[in-house]
DNA sequence: GACGGCTAGTTGTCTAGACAACTGGGGAAC
DNA sequence: GTTCCCCAGTTGTCTAGACAACTAGCCGTC
């Protein structure tokens, strides 16, 4: 007898917990790599919803390149674990936890400085207008990773300096003490080198590989919330990535819009 | 009037069609970075297509990072122009058209080779058998960008070394020749430094920083059929990402899917 | 044994609706 | 003038079905 769990009266939408469900039992080696997972007309009969809902599930897993599809086949979990999910929006807290490591951060600095240069243009606020700039040496399994400069605009989270507690999570913390919700970032990536100070923190050469991230995080709004600039070692740290190939029909279209 | 140009006798999706006139008209700037697209509702009864077709031609822009949604505004079209697209799997050539510069490539070596170590492992095939090995020196508008060697199986593509020019697309030749089409890619990134040889090839100094790209390409029924390791210039090149957050809705469950 | 057709199972696409939740603006009430 | 409510427009979620296209296995014919 199947103990079914959808609870009908939740915000949490259906599909939502379909996906939520099929993840943890991944996770937890019930479904493994490269064996089907239930087919959408099976979790519409087995739950009681409709066929495009199971559906929703299955493809919000496929895009976040857990599983994969194949018509008249099915849905299957996928081979290979990434190291570095990059669909979504992960702080390095979480980011270390879905790894399964300990995160932990060493606070270098906790200030508050005027705006200048890409920070202030970012996230546009005029020049001069208070910041609050952040330094953390990000660790994991107390092995020094990267270090990470967060510039965030004072007037959102003007007491930031006392609610955050450095040894948790930042984003936890804006979404809980000030309902800064983000939802989206864009992240350019380089490669460079260590410099001299970034060598000493890390615990690695000057000169050596690494890793130039630099992100800006959007709240729903489209506003830019914060301005992230990051150094992280390249012996210690892979970027992986899923890609899909667009399937190509070519239709030129004539069609207004207006 | 509108003209509308929907194929309705065409194997080509409704969605999909959709889609690429709205890409279309979004590339030539008829709808600008953060102006609205058309909305679920103006694109089902224009088209006369039902809401969900109109929907998901919406929604895939938006998983391509073209578009962003918000609930109770609308469908606009996205800022930022990114750098590399992470989300598709694009050949160097494609790659570089889309960035409107011209592509042209300096094969150094193109030959039959046994396979062994990672690329044997990761193709699957047993060790010894016949790869084709294609090492190419990647130029944007005549400048080196970066070096990549290529490996295939030889039984899947036998006369590749006759069929095909390497002014071309490799990811073409493929799809045109042998039918081969590649639909997913997995790809890691790793930040290291230039080698002499590589040095040489891309004229710049010993040491300085480069993206290590590998990557493992697959047809559609999940055989792996290309292993790429390559070395890009890190002062040329840069990866762009546009992050979208998951959702948080905790929801543990307990369905039985067997 | 080889081939072809049939069938059950699966995903892909599409329809026509429904209600919920949210946005933004206008207008009424205060 | 300010506040509140309502309404039209929009996306989010969900239903119940339909047919197409593809896979894989079974089975009978040749």
């Amino acid at each position: 007898m199947d103990s079914l769990k959808l609870d009908r009266q939740s915000v949490v939408p259906l599909y939502f917990q379909i996906q939520q469900q099929l993840l943890q039992h991944i996770r937890l080696g019930r479904f493994k790599p490269g064996r089907p997972l239930p087919s959408e007309e099976v979790i519409s009969r087995r739950l009681r919803v409709s066929r495009m809902t199971a559906r929703q599930a299955l493809k919000s897993l496929c895009s976040q390149g857990v599983a994969y599809s194949q018509r008249g086949k099915g849905t299957f979990v996928a081979e290979t674990k990434l190291e570095k999910n990059f669909r979504q929006v992960l702080s390095f807290s979480e980011e270390m936890e879905a790894r399964g490591t300990r995160p932990h951060s060493k606070v270098t600095s906790f200030e508050v400085v005027s705006a200048g240069g890409a920070a202030a243009e970012t996230l546009r606020v005029s020049p001069g207008e208070k910041l609050i700039q952040l330094r953390r040496v990000r660790m994991a399994d107390s092995l020094p990773m990267g270090v990470e400069c967060t510039c965030l605009p004072l007037r959102l989270c003007p007491d930031l300096l006392q609610k955050f507690d450095p040894g948790t999570s930042l984003y936890r913390t804006l979404a809980e003490v000030y309902e800064i919700h983000i939802v989206q970032a864009d992240e350019v990536v380089e490669a460079g080198l260590a410099s001299s100070e970034e060598a000493r923190l890390l615990r690695i050469s000057k000169g050596s590989p690494v890793f130039q991230f630099t992100r800006t995080a959007y709240i729903e709004s489209g506003q830019a919330v914060e301005y992230v600039k990051s150094t992280f070692r390249g012996d210690r740290y892979k970027i992986a990535n899923r890609l899909r190939r667009q399937s190509n029909g070519n239709s030129s279209g004539g069609v207004q819009w207006t």
